[in-house]
DNA sequence: TTTT
DNA sequence: TTTT
């Protein structure tokens, strides 16, 4: 995927929610997260300090979905590096809405750095098999509005593929080690 | 400002459109720009070269959004640092929306690629002085909805305190270069 | 301190050394870590997993440095956003030596990511009242050599000031939290 | 490439030399060159301007080396992301000598800013062949020594396959825009 | 709405 | 050695 123009999101933060898994036609995995990243200050009147979380929906492609879907949970602390991507979307009303996503697939990179994991996840995997659209579910963490409009599938439609938890062989992976 | 968290935008793109200048109550510059980046790819298919141009709301603070205000144009190139902030606000049906912004003050930087200028606006100088201010206005120009929610006023009302083009005086800034 | 280009390092990595700090004559705390990311791949050849070590060293100035002085172990994993420096220096025999150091000062950040713990200690504050210090010793870690070059001071000039290990309080930050 | 940890560096500025090409033996090519980035400020005491400027080595493999060869010129300015790497080697005193170098293959991106060109000459190649080791020459350029340690062919080796100046077949690369 |  |  060749660009014009840099279009690069690096976040290091705790996701708020499991993470929410689809799967393309083609078996691929879309694992989506909601990360949370928070500002600190005093204020300039009362003195009191002040909090603000701002909450990124981060959506990965491919492998890295697989390894987010296995070892990622809520609490779990990320490093991510991505894209911001905007999805214009029609609701029940028949209004544009607007959602704004980091998406995180062969260009980017991923990285747990919760206990005593830790490495990058980074791709240079072949590209993702363009796909069919389905179905639909809606998430309920995100900090935005998150309307289907990306196929999925449930998880049961493949556990045979790949185990939920722990990760017996990581030959299902192309590198010895996922992460 | 400090942190829990690392939340790092870096785009380089083309401007859309004029900076659309806003005046908060104390005179503080703020510089709304749309800025494009786009991802390019051979379809998988047809063979046919693809293009997807992503549109960024970009917003400056400060001493930065004076030197958009000043020397940043619809076509202009730059480079930009910042964090991503979403703002949820209610539209005219009473129902939550969102818009994803790229924030660029004090903890961010710009800088101008075009032409021969150049050179790093990033922000770790003393606050701008504050001047003057008024009115507000809705934004037309972003690839979200963007309502009013801070306040503004017309470029018209501070034409002779701020030259439009040429810059004659570089010392209404407190650097010696201002990009 | 504006800028001419973009100069910005990344660092995710473990700590190889307890920091070694230094002090200008000023009080000013200057703290120095070696950082180790690592690249793993196959051997296209033997297929066997080749792995690559780099040390990074990482130099912090003014109130990063003290946190740095404070929480910062051997083992320890650091986020760290700085930039790229690379010093002149004479060895004994007048060779011209080089040493490239990340440099993390107010323009730059830092995140411990170990633990509980977290939070950026980035910096736009005032700068941090001096302090007194202590000890000091060699790095045996970094991947290059690094002269002494720079005016330092022995860390029982301020004992009394900081105690060294459990921060009782972080009103000797001005900030809130430190990280 | 697998990796633990993060090594990141982006750099925008110009290229201060002709950019020196060199060959491996299977015929990749390699491309350096000397970026500058400056930081500017004002002297605390005297209050004049004062200015450093950093010089960075950086090292392009692959495609991304053919493109710099063709495009890149002295003065260029370009966006440079990569990842740091310091060889060690010895000098013909047997002393151990450093060299820091910013890599940029495979993994890593790169941007011209000039003129009306641009574009992401960004890496997802397949990864390049392992290659044999083989001569040796000096570098002239970096603003460190660097010794030759990478094999390499005077550029005369291959003159029929890679036309020097406009580029006649873009078919040379695998994608339609080279950058 | 920009760029190539 | 580049840029401004």
């Amino acid at each position: 995927m060749a660009a014009r123009g840099i279009n690069k999101v690096i976040l290091v933060g705790n996701i708020g929610n499991e993470p929410e898994m689809r799967y393309m036609p083609n078996g691929n995995a879309v694992a989506t997260v909601s990360l949370a990243t928070s500002d600190t200050w005093k204020d300039k009147n009362t003195g009191e300090q002040q909090e603000r979380t701002e909450w990124h929906r981060v959506v990965f492609f491919g492998k890295l979905a697989e390894i987010v879907g296995q070892y990622v949970h809520k609490g779990s602390k990320l490093y991510v590096e991505g894209r911001l991507q905007t999805r214009k979307w029609t609701d029940q009303q028949g209004v544009d809405r607007y959602s704004t996503e980091i998406i995180v697939d062969m260009g980017g990179t991923m990285q747990l750095l919760d206990s005593r994991q830790g490495g990058d996840a980074g791709g240079y995997q072949p590209p993702p098999q363009p796909y069919q659209q389905q179905a639909a579910a809606g998430n309920q963490y995100g900090g935005q509005p998150a309307p289907a409009q990306q196929p999925m599938q449930q998880p049961q439609n493949r556990p045979q593929q790949q185990p939920q938890q722990p990760a017996p062989n990581f030959d299902d992976f192309d590198d010895d080690i996922p992460f």
